[in-house]
DNA sequence: TGAGTTTTTTACTGGTCGGTTCATAATGAA
DNA sequence: TTCATTATGAACCGACCAGTAAAAAACTCA
């Protein structure tokens, strides 16, 4: 019995907040400050409640910022997805990278990625949120590396290439870009990172 | 009249530690948590001396950082000074990024690079320091674009290269190689990174 | 109207934050 | 010895942190 946050409820005094779009701020915050950075007030003001009902309602705020990033996911990883299933190897990088270069400069949007931005350097009180973090980034790479490696086996890739090193190198640039547009990097600048990546890219 | 870290003394009790080693101490405690990330009882157990006198040195926690990122920069800028003044466009990224692969997986300090985990994403009081580390490496990416217009210049890159988007590119790989070490990468691994980029790379 | 349910509001908890005050200890110079 | 100077440890400051307790308010249903 799974509680999301669109749970149906009993009646009483009516909520002054959706819980969805609640989370939906909540993630913005995290997303423009981190985790650490944002706090309580600045979350409860986003979210238009008031704390309890947000412990009512999210548990705590470690709790909130993973449902946070499961939204994050929600609306990124289908982009993800729906790149790995392009045809060639090249088509897949070209949509994930040129993907990430519109998610992180999406203009009703903070800037840069949340999966970076939450944790990178941190007290040892976020560490585990900072796991979370590598982690999620370490799954996108050894999914993108399975369906480089797939490209190779089906001959869209040589034979002697490296899938783990080229995904390390197409995450390392995602990364990267993540940084540059946290910093203020416009789309268009990002797009002509995107450009040079392909222009070195087998094929 | 600067006063350094290590200003000549009166008379008077002697002190129990040396101020360049604390401050070596403070930039590395900074260089894995970020500006935010470390405490103040965290920055003096490392230093070896109490608060007053952290404060009686290095004036409050915000210049601390700020001399820590100094010291930061004596120590790295040398070598991206060197990379500049190699021969060729190529040397000069290769070096570059080949010593960013070393510097951010050096075993005797933090994983990753300060001017990145120091605040990437964080609250409103930090902006300033966030501010500072988006110009130095804006700066970085400047002094390494003027670089390869003078490589293009000089013939040794395309007369129809840009400068201004290799640089880019460069700075964001180089961001990335940060982010990937600051979640473990090993120096392996960044350097087969770069092997990647330079396979790319005209010449 | 009134009982039951749920969210609201307000105020509070213990703890930590960055920063400071102060009495005391330890030295060199007079 | 005495004085000036500097560093020490510990206690303290107001502000903020995440999280909670309690009671008032707003709804449904009987």
């Amino acid at each position: 019995m799974k509680e999301s946050a669109s749970t149906t409820r009993k009646t009483g005094r009516p909520r002054t907040f959706d819980a969805d779009t609640a989370l939906d701020k909540a993630m913005k915050v995290f997303w423009e400050k981190g985790y650490e950075g944002s706090s309580l007030p600045e979350l409860t003001e986003a979210m238009g409640m008031n704390r309890p009902s947000l412990y009512a309602v999210f548990g705590n705020k470690e709790n909130l910022f993973r449902l946070a990033l499961e939204r994050y996911g929600a609306t990124h990883d289908p982009l993800f997805n729906a790149a790995l299933q392009l045809p060639t190897a090249r088509a897949v990088v070209e949509h994930f990278l040129r993907g990430n270069a519109d998610a992180q400069t999406e203009a009703d949007n903070p800037q840069g990625c949340l999966v970076i931005n939450g944790a990178l350097a941190c007290s040892d009180d976020a560490l585990p949120i900072r796991a979370s973090l590598i982690e999620r980034r370490a799954l996108s790479e050894a999914r993108l590396k399975q369906r480089l490696e797939q490209a190779r086996d089906e001959g869209d890739l040589p034979a002697d290439c490296c899938p783990g090193q080229m995904a390390r190198y197409v995450m390392t640039v995602s990364n990267g870009m993540a940084v540059q547009s946290a910093a203020g990097a416009s789309r268009q600048q990002l797009q002509e990172v995107v450009d040079h990546v392909l222009r070195g890219w087998p094929g």
